[in-house]
DNA sequence: CGGCTTGTTCCGTTATATGGAACTTAATTT
DNA sequence: AAATTAAGTTCCATATAACGGAACAAGCCG
């Protein structure tokens, strides 16, 4: 979603760009195709990606198209496991499903995507692991618009202007006037919904999460599919999805010192 | 447990050292740690972290202490979605997990380490995530001692010799003549265990995976709790995980051309 | 307050990444 | 099969970006 398309800080960030295109492809790429993607001469392209190769952060396959490397996995599951804000909302999202039976997530905003951090299922979901790490865009979303109902006025004008709508279903938000009156609901309510907005029959309630100074802004959501769990039921949890971002965002003060 | 400490082989490798350097550490490590883990000059230092932060990789707490960034969690659920030996195993490790009822493991080979690609749980378990990704000593589990026993002697060799053993359990093997012992029998029967080796109260059975010029090695798992199935029951289920190992190859081979 | 640790910035030097072109190998066409 | 084109790989002089010493700023502790 986040097309990261060519800000090459340095040598790493071209290394980064080479990985971004691979991992935004949805068909495998040879070498030629990336060639065409990262504006590089042949010769300086061939040799990041034999860097990349050996860090093995890209592999080859027999085909000679490129996937993206194990390390890749073996950093973020340390990153999963290590990271603060995860670790301090887990046991809050836990209590929040043990309350609603219904699979909970935890997000945080990253430019026009929410990134999903962590999330605790009602059954064994089919494919669930893809969903941890994975970016959607905020605006078809209940942790991602609860995220950016978070964010100061100033920010947040300056971020949805720049968004593109793509219609994911007939219910989701195309416009920037009912993603700003949704906004503004939020903000009265503390609470967000997915009316089915990103897929189809199903539909979520969220809350926004925040730091003080909102140097981070992130959501919780409890989802369910929508031929089991009405709208209004979906509702009645307000509170209790509230009380959960709330004791999330406690936990988080008082485990950050004040401020920098 | 693989620690990669220190070598560093351009921009790009060094980098990552810090990376790693951060993904290793149990504690967080603040500025002057890393400085003592990784050894460069601090201006040095204090730019490659600015760059790493700059890229989303690393990030910094409030008490100035380092994490690794929400970018990795991205690029590693595309790297896991888009794994094609993951994805041609994905059906047969389902069906391994629908004859057995109990959690089934992909993992592969890397270095002495297992690194788990995927994994079909039981039931809902509770700090599943943080599985995948997840490196183990190759020698203390089944996937592991599966995959090894699949590398041609040479390289098994060159590989096992540099192992230093670990005492996980009361059961895990501590020598070189008894891995090598086990490693012979594996070769024989197809099939391999682990004896609550790793962690106990947890034995599982296994086999190993491998490409026709073993050009990758892994091994597919079913494991359980000792005190609900019995060893016996476990030695009952070998043709059905040789069977899934089996098609998996069967699938790979098929999908990649014959040789580059 | 003064010394000491920790974190950040600057800038001349050096090493490293760059990219054009030549070369090799594989695929496609006649 | 030979010829033609495309795809992938290697080389090397050059320019750029990383380096690292040192100076600077900010906390922390006695």
């Amino acid at each position: 979603m986040n097309d990261n398309g060519g800000n090459a800080t340095g040598t790493l960030g071209k290394a980064l760009d080479v990985l971004q295109a691979v991992a935004s492809s949805p068909h495998p790429l040879r070498f030629t195709d990336l060639l065409q993607l990262v504006p590089q001469p042949r010769g300086t392209l061939h040799r990041q990606i034999s860097n990349l190769i050996q860090e093995g952060l890209l592999s080859v396959r027999r085909d000679h198209s490129y996937e993206l490397g194990l390390t890749l996995l073996t950093l973020a599951s340390r990153a999963w496991a290590g990271n603060q804000f995860r670790t301090v909302a887990e046991p809050h999202l836990r209590q929040l499903h043990e309350q609603t039976g219904e699979t909970v997530h935890l997000g945080v905003l990253k430019g026009l995507d929410v990134i999903y951090l962590d999330k605790v299922e009602s059954r064994q979901a089919v494919r669930m692991h893809s969903q941890i790490g994975n970016a959607s865009p905020a605006y078809c979303t209940g942790v991602g618009k609860a995220a950016l109902a978070a964010l100061p006025d100033m920010e947040l004008d300056k971020l949805i202007s720049t968004i593109s709508f793509r219609r994911h279903t007939e219910h989701t938000l195309t416009s920037l006037e009912a993603l700003r009156g949704e906004i503004a609901e939020i903000r009265q309510t503390g609470i967000a919904f997915d009316r089915q907005e990103h897929e189809p029959g199903i539909h979520c309630i969220a809350a926004p999460i925040h730091s003080r100074d909102r140097d981070f802004v992130a959501g919780i959501s409890t989802t369910a599919p929508a031929y089991r769990i009405s709208i209004e039921q979906l509702t009645e949890w307000a509170p209790l999805v509230r009380a959960a971002a709330g004791a999330i965002m406690e936990d988080m003060t008082s485990r950050l010192g004040p401020k920098s």
